[in-house]
DNA sequence: TAGCTTCTTGTCAGTTCGACAGGAAGTGCT
DNA sequence: AGCACTTCCTGTCGAACTGACAAGAAGCTA
C-alpha cells in the first residue's frame, strides 16, 4: 500500500453549518460576518476548526452551533465534505459541512461569538451579486437541494416547525422550500395518508385569527410512504421552467 | 474564534470505497483482505490515504478505485464522513467514504495491489459472524441503505447496468438491492412511464433463450418523475418484517 | 347577527397501480 | 415442421390515489 518510509499528509479539519429555517414564509440561511482574514468581512457560513485532536466531528458541529448560533437540539445531519486543495488560502483545509433545521427562533440569533449573524434568504444568499466567502455558496446551494428532496420522501419537514405545530404551519414548510404553492384541502388528505408522519396532539387549538387548527406533532417513521411528490404546481406567478 | 497562539490539530486524511455490484443476482461488494498491520489479515474496505497534500479527495478515491479493484469509469459519488476520535489505533484518521456502481465485471477484479481482493454478497457481509476492520461494517451498511434510497428517486440502477441492457436486467437490479421480487409486466409499464429514466437503443436483441429483448440505455435525467416507490411486496420466501 | 377568516370534510372525474391473462418471438427436441 | 419451453411484451379490470373544486364548521370583529 505504501512503503515504510512513507508518511500521509496532514490536514487541517473544519466542520461548517447550513442552518435553514423559516422566517416570513420563506426560507433561510444563517451567515456570519468574517472577523478574521482569509474573506475578513465578508459573508459566510458558521463554523470553524476542531478543537483538538480529540473532538469527535458532530461534536464540533454541535459546539459551533451553539456558540455561533446560540442553538441546540436542532436537527443535524451530516451533508458532504469539501476539501477540493485551493479552498482555503490557509493551507489544506478540509471542510465537513453539516446540514441543520431549526423552528423559526424568537429574534436574530442572540449570543452569538461572531462578529455579525443574520438570517439571510436564500434566494438573496445564491443570487449571483451576493459574495460569499471561500466555496460556501456551493455548500448552501447543496444544503438546500439535500433540504428540497428530503422533504419528499421524510419527516424533514417536522424539523421546520416547534414541537407542534398545525397542519397550514407546515404545509408553509413545503411551499417555502419548494418555491410552489400547494392546495390546502389535498394536502390535509395527502400528510395525514402517510402514516407515521404526524400524530394528533390532543384536541388543542391555536391562532387568532379563523378556525382554530388542531395541533400535531411529529409521528414515529423518518421515511414517508406514501411519499409527498413534488408535482410542477407552479405558484401563481409566471412561468417557471420545471427544470430537473 | 480562536486566538492568535492556538493551532488547529493535524489529522490525517483516508479514503474508504464501498463498491457495490450485482453478482449471481444478489448484491455484492468489494472487500480486500488487509495485508498490513492494523487488523492485518481481516477484510476491509479498499481505500488508503491521501497521496499528498495537494492530491484532490475525489481524485484520490479514483485512484484507489484503480489501484485496488482495477476500476474506472464507474459511478462515483461522496458517501460520508467517518471521523469517530478511536476508529483507528494509527492516530486521528478522519476517512471519507465513496459509494461506486459497476456492472458485473469479467471476473473476480484483476490487477489488484491488495493481498486478496474478493466480491462477498452484502448479506454475508453484514451478518453478525463476518469480521470487518475499523468502522467498515457500518459504512458498507450506510452505502447500501444510500443505494436502496437512490434507487427509489433517481436513475442509478442503470450504473449496475452495462452501456445498453434489457429491461429484465433492470429488474434485476431493483431486486437485488431491494430484496424482493416485483411484476415484470407492472414494471415495464412503470420504467417507461418515467420520463427520461431509459430511452431505446436501436431495436437491437440478446439473449439466447426465450424471446429477444428490446435494448435500452440511460436516458438523460438523473431524477425520476414519477419516483419508483418501493412497495411491501415481499419475495415468496416467509414474513419479512416491513421495518423502517 | 352579519361578515370575514381560516380550518376541515367532502365530492367527482381522470389517472395510476397491482394482479393477472394471453399473445409474440425466439430456441431446442423429435 | 411441429411442439414444448422460455422469455418478452401488450392488455384489461377493479381498486386506490390525485388534482380541482364546493361547502360546511368554528373562531373573531363590528
Amino acid at each position: 500500500m505504501f512503503d515504510d518510509s512513507w508518511e500521509p499528509p496532514a490536514i487541517l479539519l473544519a466542520v461548517d453549518l447550513v442552518i435553514l429555517t423559516l422566517r416570513d414564509s420563506r426560507l433561510h440561511v444563517l451567515l456570519i460576518e468574517r472577523g478574521i482574514e482569509p474573506h475578513r468581512g465578508t459573508l459566510a457560513l458558521p463554523g470553524g476548526f476542531l478543537r483538538d485532536a480529540n473532538e469527535d466531528i458532530e461534536d464540533a458541529a454541535r459546539r459551533e452551533l451553539n456558540e455561533e448560533a446560540g442553538l441546540a437540539d436542532v436537527h443535524l445531519e451530516p451533508l458532504n465534505v469539501y476539501g477540493e486543495p485551493g479552498r482555503d488560502p490557509r493551507g489544506r483545509v478540509v471542510s465537513v459541512a453539516y446540514l441543520a433545521i431549526t423552528p423559526r427562533l424568537p429574534e436574530p440569533v442572540a449570543g452569538t461569538d461572531a462578529v455579525r449573524a443574520c438570517w439571510t434568504s436564500v434566494e438573496d444568499a445564491l443570487s449571483s451579486d451576493a459574495e460569499l466567502a471561500f466555496d460556501h455558496r456551493r455548500i448552501v446551494a447543496d444544503g438546500v437541494e439535500r433540504a428540497r428532496t428530503k422533504l419528499e420522501h421524510t419527516a424533514l419537514a417536522t424539523a421546520f416547525c416547534g414541537e407542534t405545530f398545525t397542519i397550514s404551519e407546515l404545509q408553509q414548510v413545503y411551499e417555502a422550500v419548494w418555491g410552489i404553492q400547494l392546495d390546502p384541502r389535498n394536502f390535509y388528505r395527502k400528510v395525514q395518508g402517510a402514516r407515521g408522519f404526524i400524530v394528533a396532539d390532543g384536541p388543542l387549538r391555536r391562532t387568532a385569527n379563523g378556525r382554530p387548527a388542531r395541533l400535531f406533532r411529529a409521528g414515529p417513521d423518518q421515511v414517508l410512504y406514501p411519499p409527498m411528490v413534488r408535482t410542477a404546481h407552479v405558484a401563481p406567478q409566471g412561468p417557471n421552467g420545471s427544470a430537473n
